[in-house]
DNA sequence: GTTGACTCTCACGTAGCGGCAGGCGGGAGC
DNA sequence: GCTCCCGCCTGCCGCTACGTGAGAGTCAAC
């Protein structure tokens, strides 16, 4: 079996010039030319072309994919072994972003700002032992300018005041109901827990019951969500997050 | 609070030049100068090179990014939902590469031989109905493509040899236990599905429950898998299939 | 007031191609 | 045999997102 540039293009979803290139740096040169200089692919080259590919939407430089690729003492086991494990890795980091993100979006949507280190943490892979002091001592005393800045942040488009309201709102019937002196798992709370999910689930983004479950400890484990519930009202956090994990094993 | 580049890019983890290219072409300028000339950033510049980094990691280019985010219609939850909606998006793919890679290990531990297109189907997106009759022609038929490469394929690495030896092994126990007429949830079966789990997981890589169930499942589903198992006795792939299933539950 | 770390502005270099020019090859139809 | 068009070839210049100095000014500490 013998392709063209154009039919190894086409099926392996990259343009010609791409496999040019490739052939102009040594990383993919055809087994063989036609009289007329027509590159000639056959399946090895095919076979070769997939590992760069993979190599490649993994972000390894070329030199490196060539490196990876010609080492003799690689089998083909080992390649797959070694995508796998760097695909596992891909996905925990970005699994990471994607917990950054919600709780970027939870702390928006109370009106907490973010320290600058926080910000960037999902970015860098810095010690956050080491770096504590140094950020105290480089951005000063941090409480005192989270403290300035939540007073400061604000929202001001309309929908984002509609938003407010509702939540607002479902915060009074859920204060109402916890000094009703119904219990965490009671319907009531259950059926306000559910609320809370569907408001973000409307506002911000599609909020499953692990994720909303994962908001739940992060508004006990993070002070600053701890007491934006406890200005509320004392003992809503924990009232909520019981509620929360109650309403969730109860619909799974 | 303002910054100095160098400020700036430790806490971002980005270098100083960056912030400069990023100045020059007007995605992220300095609120201010010092007097020297000296760049200031302030913490409105620190948000917005958070939003900067975070599109970057997405893959946008710098262009679109400075639209993105200079859009006037855009609030700031509107960019984290964004961020997430991508986010989950890549999610998605990158779990479908784990897949494919998953496959494409069970594969060649089996020494089934994938065709070209079912080695580049994880990166192109085209459709597959339409491209099954053009590839049929275009490859010749498939079928005895396939066979030809069953036969031609072949690993000589010593390691190899050892783990096939320890997977005719495990699949002489199997066929013995099914042949004995123990169910496939007696723990004879279960526990031989359990060995299986720690086959791949030694000799290919971690595999989880949930993988394992995964490739149970698609023993079943891809007729060359059920082939490889009913080579080696009638009614094994479905056997092998309960078997995982009912360890997979039991352990959960 | 000197040292060393930090900053500035050119300015050229690099990776991984995209895209075009100018020319040849090949097979389908006339 | 001739033409036509599509696909292939080899340069070669351009682009993005910076890296990497060079040469010179600046800042804070000792």
């Amino acid at each position: 079996m013998a392709y063209t540039v154009g039919q190894v293009a086409k099926v392996a979803g990259v343009t010609v010039r791409t496999l040019h290139h490739y052939d102009e740096i040594g990383l993919l040169s055809p087994s063989g030319r036609t009289s007329a200089g027509y590159r000639r692919y056959d399946d090895a080259d095919l076979q070769r072309l997939q590992l760069v590919l993979y190599y490649r939407e993994l972000g390894f430089p070329l030199e490196e994919i060539t490196a990876i690729i010609d080492d003799p003492a690689a089998d083909p086991a080992a390649h797959l072994r070694r995508q796998h494990d760097l695909l596992t890795v891909r996905l925990k980091r970005l699994q990471e972003m994607v917990t950054a993100i919600e709780f970027a979006m939870e702390a928006s949507k109370m009106n907490i700002q973010l320290t600058p280190e926080e910000r960037f943490e999902v970015f860098g892979d810095f010690d956050p032992e080491e770096h504590q002091a140094e950020a105290e001592q480089r951005w000063g005393d941090t409480d005192a300018y989270r403290e300035s800045n939540r007073r400061v942040a604000r929202y001001s488009k309309e929908d984002w005041l509609r938003n407010k309201a509702e939540n607002e709102e479902w915060g009074r019937r859920m204060v109402a109901v916890m000094a009703s002196g119904a219990s965490a798992d009671s319907p009531e709370a259950m059926e306000l827990a559910e609320e809370h999910r569907q408001l973000i689930s409307r506002w911000f983004y599609e909020c499953s019951y692990e994720m909303q479950t994962g908001l739940a400890d992060m508004y006990l484990a993070d002070e600053r969500f701890t007491a934006y519930f406890e200005n509320i009202a004392e003992g809503l956090a924990a009232y909520l997050h019981e509620a929360i994990h109650a309403n969730a094993i109860s619909r799974a």
